[in-house]
DNA sequence: TTTATTTATCGTAATATTACAATATTATAA
DNA sequence: TTATAATATTGTAATATTACGATAAATAAA
């Protein structure tokens, strides 16, 4: 078949899965990485930096305005983008709890 | 086309996205949090823990090894699979970093 | 050796993702 | 109104992922 089954797992586990999910293409870490190193927000000069054809620079930035990791800001004819720093936060709290669980195997059997 | 040409992005942003791929299915996720659970390491009842045919749990097993989070020793006829602590560790390093960049916008455009 | 048990691999169907050309949409400027 | 500019959407081809049945491989037990 394609895609899992998401009523076989949790709902964090789906939503841990769905950010990584986001972050599991090196263009949207490109993207998120440029919003974050320009202060102000930015709109369509991602096309020459990352290098992609403008609707494939487009469709990634639909990604992360999906999962509500940024905001897009119609201003004139072109689109201010930036990080939303609530979710960005909220985010990182539930990718930081899976990622600090104890390793709790003493005997380490591997 | 398919995926992404690697060559446009920097090592760490493609170091990143593997990573995050890896995370990005929720099976997954089920059972790397399944392996910090049990003490001691698991082998095969993941397939009944997490409901997914055996070969399909290998398959995201063999996933979970050539990213180096995880290891398997071989105990007789069944295999025992534990996290990689040192390469956890790394691999949460390279993550928060990316997770922890400074959100500099003031003027907050957006 | 034969049988049972566990895991890995192969083959394959269903689906998802990625990239881009072409085009539509939206808003500004002339 | 008629360009012009920027972004979004549509359609589509190429590729990747996921899931699982069938089967192979490896080991232990009888």
């Amino acid at each position: 078949m394609g895609l899992a089954k998401s009523e076989m797992f949790t709902d964090k586990q789906n939503l841990i899965s769905s950010y990584a999910k986001v972050f599991g293409h090196p263009a949207r870490v490109a993207i998120l990485e440029h919003l974050f190193a320009i202060n102000s927000c930015i709109c369509g000069d991602l096309v020459d930096v990352i290098g992609l054809a403008q609707p494939t620079i487009s469709q990634h930035l639909k990604e992360l305005k999906n999962i509500s990791l940024i905001k897009g800001n119609v201003e004139g004819t072109s689109v201010c983008y930036c990080i939303h720093k609530e979710n960005w936060t909220a985010m990182k709290a539930t990718i930081n709890e899976f990622l600090n669980q104890d390793i709790n195997c003493n005997t380490d059997c591997c």
